[in-house]
RNA sequence: GGCGACAUAGCCAAGUGGUAAGGCAGAGGUCUGCAAAACCUCCAUCCCCGGUUCAAAUCCGGGUGUCGCCUCCA
């Protein structure tokens, strides 16, 4: 299976560090406001990368941390006006919701910054101590000359981080590119008891210490969007590099930026939008089907039409399962699909290629509707297709969206109007035909005549 | 200024040396009172120029264009 590195900037085969076993850490959210659509992205990218290593055989250790103390959470709970305890609490509640509501499988550990403080402030101490970190008023710094390898992930070099135009002169920094470990606190914030006097840790250490704990000193691919790669990324390996002498992670991933009719996503342009805005229009298959068409590592540009499109692509697997009654299929898989998992174990293998992994359930899906062939092939495709595409997150939900769950009375009602159709087509009344077949679609009831007799579905 | 990415049909998107996966949309056909569904068929030579090669979307050089990171950010 080969992976894209970016400490490496290529490919490389992965190998785990335990046989067997994959240890991921993957950035949560900070959790100051819903989660827009980009970050959607990352997470759906990585439970998708979980869930392929379950697939393939793999016991997953899958940490996701909550970073739930940081300075737009304090800055939200002075616009919300409530303490920042309460921000930090309804925003992690409305992450698991959305989460969850995407088909996002829970991680195996989820802790929160937090719960952590001691063990924050010990590493910061730690870094200390080793000659790597200094304090100034109260604040903690990460001092990073004193690591030469420092800038190895995302290709930087000390030199070149000029303070510039956009870079905030601090003062009290020995030099522009060192980064905060402990903040001191200011009147009204919330603040811990340190070494250094009440304040807060910086946003770079807690995952180290995180990550550490779950998954120990080194653990197998760190994750994230491609924005953290620098500074949040470099800025962990630095400090776990400073404080064991190892690299923190042995694979770096990241996904690519989101854009919203190919501008950045901001408030000021007006188009940002959470991923429970876009949940309320769309199916969380969609969204998936919207990410997953394209690879990971790629911009990729969301739009309204693209986003339908999805909505379309994904229901040709619904009405691929309801042509051969996948409900109903009592045999199992018996490896005459065998090609089609190889086909996509393959594009999977390569770096995640969801795009050409895709195409495999289209191939499958087709093979379903496929009048021409065999019922036991069909039925095949149908249980491949179901088999693979629960590893790429779909047909979470599949019984509640194959089953037409109407009531007695309705669905007598809705046959009783079809007994009444079926007299006014006897006597070639059209007009009256007609006007049922669109009432009836009105309601979200679509009708198709077959020589059997007319058939009816709720709409997808 | 530093680092990096991308440019494939109407749209989205795979494909990194041997003559273009897949999806959406569209066209024609079978079927139908009509429609829907289903099935069949059709729909690109890969931004431009030059080079390497028997052979390039795929490698090299040069253009042009778009974008990202360097600052909190997925």
């Amino acid at each position: 299976m080969l992976l894209y590195n970016t400490l490496k900037r290529a490919k490389e085969e992965f190998v785990p560090l335990t046989p067997g076993r994959v240890k991921i850490y993957a950035c949560g959210p900070t959790v100051y406001n819903y989660f827009h659509i980009g970050n959607a992205r990352a997470f759906l990218t990585f439970d998708v990368l979980r869930r392929y290593f379950e697939f393939r055989g793999f016991k997953v250790d899958y940490v996701q941390n909550i970073t739930d103390i940081e300075d737009k959470i304090i800055a939200q709970s002075l616009e919300e006006e409530v303490p920042f305890r309460e921000i930090a609490e309804k925003y992690t509640r409305a992450f698991l919701e959305d989460s969850a509501a995407l088909g996002i499988k829970k991680p195996t550990h989820q802790p929160r910054a937090t719960e952590l403080l001691p063990q924050i402030i010990a590493a910061i101490e730690a870094l200390v101590k080793k000659g790597f970190a200094y304090e100034v008023n109260g604040d903690v710094y990460f001092d990073t000359s004193a690591l030469p390898e420092y800038g190895q992930l995302s290709g930087k070099k000390i030199e070149d981080q000029l303070p510039g135009a956009r870079v905030l002169e601090n003062v009290q920094k020995r030099n522009p590119a060192d980064f905060t470990l402990w903040k001191a606190g200011k009147p009204g914030e919330p603040v811990w008891k340190s070494p250094w006097g009440e304040g807060r840790p910086g946003w770079h250490t807690e995952c180290v210490v995180m990550s550490q704990k779950f998954l120990g000193e080194t653990f197998d691919i760190h994750g994230g969007g491609s924005d953290l790669v620098f500074p949040h990324h470099e800025n962990e390996l630095a400090q776990a590099l400073a404080l064991t002498g190892k690299p923190l992670a042995r694979y770096w991933m990241h996904n690519g930026f989101l854009n919203i009719d190919g501008d950045k996503m901001s408030k000021s342009l007006n188009n940002f939008f959470t991923a429970r805005d876009i949940l309320a229009q769309h199916s969380a298959e969609a969204i998936r089907f919207f990410f997953l068409s394209k690879h990971y590592r790629s911009p990729i540009d969301f739009t309204r039409e693209l986003i339908e499109e999805s909505e379309r692509a994904v229901s040709n697997f619904y009405s691929a399962l309801r042509a051969v009654d996948y409900k109903n299929i009592i045999c199992s898989l018996d490896g005459s699909c065998q090609d089609s998992e190889q086909a996509f174990t393959e594009a999977m293998d390569d770096d995640l290629n969801t795009a050409r992994a895709l195409a495999v359930l289209f191939e499958l899906a087709r093979k379903c509707k496929n009048e021409q062939l065999p019922r036991s092939q069909r039925e095949q495709a149908a249980l491949m297709l179901v088999r693979l595409g629960e590893v790429l997150g779909f047909f979470t939900d599949l019984c509640q969206r194959l089953s037409e769950a109407l009531p007695d009375l309705s669905r007598q009602l809705v046959e009783l109007l079809l007994r009444y159709r079926r007299e006014a087509r006897a006597n070639k009344d059209w007009a009256l035909s007609d006007k049922i077949r669109d009432d009836l679609e009105h309601l979200g009831i679509e009708l198709r005549d077959t020589p059997d007799g007319c058939e009816w579905k709720l709409k997808d």
